[in-house]
DNA sequence: CTAATAGTGTCTATTAGACAGTATGTT
DNA sequence: AACATACTGTCTAATAGACACTATTAG
């Protein structure tokens, strides 16, 4: 069959192949939080953290999965994640962009769903609405060997994990397949919704200026730093991470003062 | 509306929000071209080409566009292009990356359908297929002002070339959304897919291997640094190049000869 | 010999990594 | 004073950019 013929083909419209599904968008919302610390001078760590809900229907019911929804027929599919959010947490004016789009036949055991996910960045101490109920902030930690990831999710009172493993493809030695391995607590393939968003913005770090999405309008250098480390997963050396950052905050007056130690400068996003 | 009550309204289903919808996906066909040359000891010019099908049905009649078809239900989604180049190309075992996901509302005159788009490289000299009629592969060449992009696209015979314009998402500097300004010859919103596919393949090339799908088994060093200056739109200096490709490829016993000047060693790509 | 590309040596400039030191607040 | 973080200076290592030079063929 060529295309040709295919075309043909489609104008005949043989519903069985090419049945209409449906399509849904799922939002991966990271966010960084700190964690309260005992010692007062101490700087609180910081977490990576996905904003889960708990579904209350079936399937996957009592489980959790990432904030979505059906896409509406006369809908752009970038105004859907949008929607969904401002309509679930009153958010508007966050940073989104698209991920990916999961397409296996059976992504959801109803019926045939066809999801294109996004990842929304935001600061989660900026938020000036109340989380409905069912969801709830998850601090994210994770560790790899041997192309075989362990995600654990924590909110306080519930602990989540899954294992996801990245299956090189044939033709270059640098495109993965994501496979999920075990997990028992999150609903869907929303797994691996929640990895290639963590890959995505390890990325994107180093090259453009998300960042800044997920920061307050002042911060300290040291925060900054903190938020750095935490996506990236690795300590960073203060001169270095200041000379590569230099020219993308700007000082202010303000300084952050009452920590037990000297004061940190505030600084603010320098837009090029 | 909160979530909860979105799984409930979807529970019961209102057709006429959420009704279903057609998914296709198209495929970004990218290969570089040798272009013939008068001086029988000049290396020829290479260019970047994509190839196009004509369309011979409404809408769009007569317009070319890139190969694509609906997906079927019972079809993964990556398995989707697959299908349709095996189909319409006989290609198999093809380099193929999901690009984005296109669903504007009016992008299809017929009907509503979000499309994801794949892109696909590779070595256009090792097909073993002969196109359909409706099939031809146009060289691109494109300039860029001012965040405003002319493209062209030539197949030998037909020229032709769009405008789009990368507007500046507001909450950070470095996301942009593509827009059509001119586009008298690509169908639906294919101009869109061809710049993401070229973008993507720009950034790709410094940080993957992709490009060696665009290779031959075997090719000069100098052949390899065109196919990125091509890509890459800029010249590079030989040193510096071969420092960079230095561990991705390796010597073999063979040389190119017969061009007029010094043979060149042929050399292989070098998985990790 | 000549045009044209192949391939290398080396110097310089820029960027990244590492460490050590000074600064300054709160209790 | 002591702890803890803020911030800077500087040395070194690694990488990137630039240029100049030599090598080798077909005609």
């Amino acid at each position: 069959m060529i295309y040709k013929t295919e075309e043909e083909f489609l104008k005949a419209y043989d519903s069985n192949k090419y049945e209409k599904l449906s399509l849904t968008t799922d939002i991966l919302v990271l966010s960084v939080s700190d964690e309260e610390v005992n010692n007062y001078r101490k700087t609180p760590t910081k977490h990576m953290s996905v904003l889960l809900v708990k579904r209350n229907d079936y399937p996957y019911k009592s489980k959790w999965c990432l904030p979505g929804g059906f896409i509406a027929i006369d809908e752009d599919i970038e105004d859907c994640p949008i929607r969904i959010l401002r309509n679930e947490t009153n958010l508007h004016d966050i940073y989104l962009e698209q991920l990916y789009t999961f397409g296996d036949v059976n992504r959801d055991p109803r019926m045939r769903v066809i999801s294109t996910s996004y990842m929304a960045l935001i600061d989660k101490n900026r938020l000036d609405y109340k989380l409905s109920n069912s969801a709830s902030w998850f601090n994210i930690s994770y560790e790899e060997r041997d192309n075989v990831v362990t995600v654990y999710l924590d909110n306080g009172s519930t602990r989540l994990s899954f294992i996801v493993k990245k299956v090189l493809k044939e033709l270059t030695t640098d495109r993965y397949r994501l496979e999920i391995v075990e997990n028992d607590s999150i609903a869907f393939d929303h797994p691996l919704v929640i990895l290639t968003g963590i890959e995505r913005l390890k990325n994107k770090i180093s090259y453009t200026d998300v960042v800044f999405n997920m920061m307050p309008e002042y911060f300290t250098l040291g925060e900054l730093q903190q938020v750095y480390e935490v996506i990236l997963g690795k300590k960073l050396l203060d001169p270095a991470f200041r000379r590569i950052i230099a020219d993308k905050v700007e000082k202010t007056e303000f300084v952050r003062t009452g920590a037990g130690h000297r004061p940190a400068i505030l600084f603010k996003y320098k837009k090029k």
